[in-house]
DNA sequence: CGAGTTATTGAGGCTGGTCAAATAACGTGG
DNA sequence: CCACGTTATTTGACCAGCCTCAATAACTCG
């Protein structure tokens, strides 16, 4: 079900209003996106967008988990990107979804009709660089990923899944990440496996291997507890300088 | 060996002008530019940055091929990016290289010291839309290589390269590739391994294994042939993939 | 509680990796 | 221009890790 809220809650309160692509706006500026925004809610499973729709919103995710995901005609799947709240879906001056985006939990968006947007982007230096930064932030995260999926052990790739959401769901965003962390993972276990180039018996091998070596335990199908996060780096295959954010 | 170039050339005779991150400024906003920039050259096998280094400068790629990449600890290698001229190195508000890069032949690159560049970004729509719409693209290209890295096969792996060289190196770029094309590979087996996620044994095997296929004749250590590019697309598990890169 | 979905576990096979050796191409100096 | 040493590539034998197919168990939600 997508629903388009009629309702405009005002920008200041908005949840994500410091770090999605508005962060560096205010006053007129921000007035300016208020008046092309609107909001969409998916629940969880829907599409949002499929490759080759028409674009005719950008948009701001506010609430919940989403997927970028490309696949190959025999159902071979690779998700490219996650995005979670505050992370930017589409591209100014694309008219076509160049890939799949899934909402994995019920999702809440705030989008921006894509013309007028575009100009925006022209004109306003506060928004441009902000979408600059982002889109940097994902290229890296992009490169980091193909270390992952090229080169890392079965292992290595669920303890890096781990540690990564470990420190992206964590409370304290930027804070120094308790060595001590829980968490309810956001992806089943074939979301993982299309995340990180398995399949989902092997997903679920791994972390049983990692349970039974005392790195992590399981609660239900989703609960993680991390006793100790540094042990778990250390599956990672990463040397530990790459702790960027 | 690595030459700073104290011979200043005009802007206006820059073979990437049209395509830099130069390519939108012109007259006072290139002057700008040109009052910043300084050239260097590489030699084919130098490293132009590792990781960790400290950056005074970025880049526009000018003439040659360089290669971004990624290494584990214990050596294991994956490439992450194709520099090609035109393409920029480096990224405004980052002091510290994320990434590996090498020249993979002789390299020419226009330097622009890093904090006026960054203020020129700042201040100039025509630099910083430039470079996210750059940045964007090469977002796409790097999510089209995690499908390849994370669910290709060997064989599928190998096809979508040579395609991709057959493309790119392709005398006429942009315009149709023609079925029967021949081409240099610019890149050693190891290289290939690196940019595909596989070993430089299993690359040479599929190459052979493609050759006695009949779909491509290999001559020398560099030279290939394809004597009809669909049946290797075929090969490739792409779809209608085409008009990219 | 029961049906449907999601996850775990097992057995066996195949792809691609590892180790090793042979061959081919390249470059240098005589 | 050739001999020789070096490096790149090919090929082989073997094996490990991950995938496939299949059955069972756990969880979710009406």
């Amino acid at each position: 079900m997508i629903r388009t809220t009629t309702t405009m809650p005002n920008c200041k309160d908005c949840p994500i209003r410091h770090n999605a692509v508005c962060s560096k706006c205010e006053g007129d500026e921000l007035r300016k996106l208020e008046e092309i925004k609107y909001y969409r809610s998916y629940d969880a499973g829907q599409p949002i967008l499929w490759r080759g729709d028409p674009l005719d919103h950008v948009a701001s995710l506010i609430e919940g988990v989403a997927t970028i995901s490309q696949s190959m005609e025999d159902g071979r799947t690779q998700m490219v990107g996650l995005l979670l709240p505050s992370d930017f879906i589409g591209r100014p001056g694309r008219g076509v979804a160049p890939f799949d985006v899934t909402a994995i939990t019920d999702v809440k968006v705030c989008c921006f009709r894509r013309k007028p947007f575009e100009q925006l982007v022209q004109s306003t230096p506060n928004i441009s660089n902000r979408l600059l930064e982002m889109s940097m932030d994902e290229l890296d995260a992009a490169r980091e990923w193909m270390l992952l999926l090229g080169r890392k052990t079965a292992r290595e790739k669920i303890a890096s899944l781990l540690v990564l959401i470990a420190r992206r769901m964590s409370p304290k965003r930027g804070a120094q990440v308790p060595s001590h962390t829980e968490f309810n993972l956001p992806l089943t276990r074939e979301a993982m496996s299309n995340y990180l180039g398995l399949t989902l018996e092997t997903v679920s091998r791994q972390l049983s291997q990692l349970k039974s070596d005392g790195l992590i335990e399981l609660s239900g199908q989703r609960g993680v507890v991390v006793p100790d996060l540094g042990l778990l780096i250390s599956e990672t295959g990463e040397t530990w300088d790459a702790a960027l954010a």
